[in-house]
RNA sequence: CGGGGCGUAGCUUAGUUUGGUAGAGCGCCUGGUUUGGGACCAGGAGGUCGGAGGUUCAAAUCCUCUCGCCCCGACCA
């Protein structure tokens, strides 16, 4: 019993089907009847609420605000910007009818066809710029920054709960600029805080950079990138924006007369993070009993569990977890309140006990009669093994609560940073790619691979041929010093190593 | 959308080849014994066997159609 995971299979075995059961046991999502939707529970969408809660005021520190736009856009909107429609056409849901009818057979049916078919928004440049086109008359009116937090709908071939459903909730930012520079800056700004946010909230180690012409955001000038590394070896991009240059401003009219009263362009952005997030936190962290929480996004940070198995001794040992619970919630975690739950349910300690663990609560406390007598508790970490308890008095587990979260919250960070280093390797040659990215195991390949950096002639032929024979791509071209060097297919000549892996 | 597989209780499934009227484990409910580590005993509830049609005295089982899910490919945050 004791060598059981709380989880099965472990990750080894089979990582996929481990996450699906991660996701199912820490309860924070479930498929829901309609295809490729999920029904994101309580733990989970509290997780998501802290993502949002978080990111939202980092973007209100860089000046944006919240709106919300349409969720239907008119077809000849979405059509406006040829490179757009393409990309998205095929994941397009598109209402046609109003009003239901009874058929003869009794069936109920669509009865009034729209005069415009109205696409369900698989994002919204389209119908935010129209509105934006209105907006803006005079360089005056320049930059507008806003940000929606809402739903949007493509229609996925294989969903994954959070990694890939039809229907997912995110944010995306868009905002108009007075010039190229500007519009530049911004995007940058907001990869910016995608890769903080990443790494000090959710503590996801990231390379940030460009994407390559191919996988780029269809009809944007310059995508960007965060791409985290998950422990199947496998990239997740994590957050993204886009530099749009003029493309989406002069498909809806976004025009002002500049300073020198010209009519000129606006120069757009945009720039987007979904509920994949909290997909990518349990796939980083999560280990063979569960979930683990990043302390900054849990939504509960402490557990307390009365031992209550004596009847003489409950009373006092429920009033003892109050106290704690009501000392704890005074201190203060970053600049977050500790969030604290005392689990009073009637059943028994290790149900309740492996419960929090596989939601991933980063401190589970127990409370019982020989702690009361001792004025201690029993302290369980969760980026410890689970049989790890430390026993320390009261006021001292209390004065530490909020170092120790963020201790967990640095472990955390750490492990994925040397997780992901142990599996990004430079590779100078093209067997040794090809070796890389090939399992042992070809019947059941076993976890392999990772990033890889290596050079690259900027083609997209050979981005073409690796992806075809290997499933790999280049996840992004990662900014900062160049290092000359020879692509390793062609031997042409490269200006920097670029990340190559097996993606999500 | 192409190729393969599978639908039996909330979950995992036996039974399907050779038709005979549905069984188990987990979970759930009740009572009791337990309780510092995912408890035990006893009792109980829960299934029109994905759906429709057909063959048959008789269908979870055979046939046809249909819907849904999973895996592999193409696409994607």
């Amino acid at each position: 019993m004791s060598n059981q995971s709380a989880i099965s299979p472990r990750r080894t075995e089979d990582f996929p089907e481990w996450y699906q059961q991660v996701v199912r046991a820490a309860e924070l999502a479930e498929p829901s009847d309609v295809r490729g939707c999920m029904v994101i529970r309580p733990w989970g969408f509290g997780i998501w609420e802290n993502m949002q809660h978080q990111l939202d005021a980092m973007f209100r520190a860089t000046g944006h605000r919240n709106a919300y736009f349409p969720l239907f856009i008119p077809l000849s909107y979405f059509a406006k910007e040829a490179e757009h429609v393409e990309g998205f056409a095929k994941e397009c849901a598109i209402v046609t009818h109003t009003r239901l009818e009874v058929d003869a057979d009794g069936k109920m049916k669509p009865a009034s066809p729209l005069n415009e078919p109205l696409v369900v928004r698989p994002t919204s440049e389209t119908i935010i710029g129209a509105t934006y086109a209105k907006w803006v008359q005079s360089y005056r009116d320049l930059p507008i920054l806003l940000n929606q937090w809402c739903n949007v709908v493509r229609w996925e071939m294989r969903p994954r709960l959070f990694l890939r459903t039809t229907e997912f909730l995110w944010q995306e930012g868009h905002t108009v600029h007075e010039t190229e520079a500007e519009a530049r800056e911004e995007t940058q700004r907001m990869l910016g805080v995608y890769e903080t946010f990443a790494r000090d909230h959710c503590a996801l180690p990231v390379f940030s950079g460009e994407k390559s012409e191919s996988e780029k955001f269809p009809g944007a000038v310059q995508t960007t990138t965060i791409e985290a590394m998950v422990q199947d070896r496998k990239a997740i991009q994590a957050g993204t924006s886009h530099f749009l240059g003029q493309n989406f401003a002069k498909a809806s009219g976004i025009q002002f007369q500049s300073r020198e009263g010209k009519q000129e362009f606006g120069w757009t952005t945009s720039w987007g993070m979904t509920t994949r997030m909290v997909g990518t936190v349990v796939m980083t962290h999560g280990d063979d009993d569960g979930v683990i929480l990043p302390p900054r996004i849990a939504p509960t940070h402490i557990v307390i569990n009365p031992i209550t198995t004596k009847e003489e001794t409950r009373a006092r040992v429920l009033e003892a977890c109050e106290r704690l619970a009501l000392q704890l919630r005074e201190k203060r975690y970053v600049d977050l309140a500790i969030e604290v739950e005392i689990d009073k349910r009637d059943l028994g300690g290790g149900v309740k006990n492996w419960e929090w663990i596989k939601k991933g609560v980063p401190i589970r406390v127990e409370l019982g009669p020989r702690d009361l007598e001792k004025n201690s508790v029993a302290v369980g970490r969760r980026d410890q093994p689970v049989k790890e308890k430390q026993f320390m008095p009261v006021q001292e587990f209390v004065a530490n609560a909020p170092e120790m979260l963020m201790s967990i919250q640095q472990n955390l960070y750490d492990r994925a940073l040397k997780f992901r280093d142990e599996n990004t390797r430079k590779i100078d040659n093209k067997e040794d790619f090809y070796e890389f990215f090939t399992p042992k195991n070809r019947e059941r390949p076993e976890i392999h691979g990772g990033f890889a950096l290596a050079h690259w002639n900027g083609s997209r032929e050979i981005e073409e041929r690796i992806k075809n024979d290997l499933k790999v791509t280049i996840r992004v071209v990662p900014f900062g010093d160049a290092e000359p060097g020879r692509c390793i297919f062609t031997g042409e000549p490269s200006r920097r190593r670029v990340v190559w892996a097996k993606a999500y």
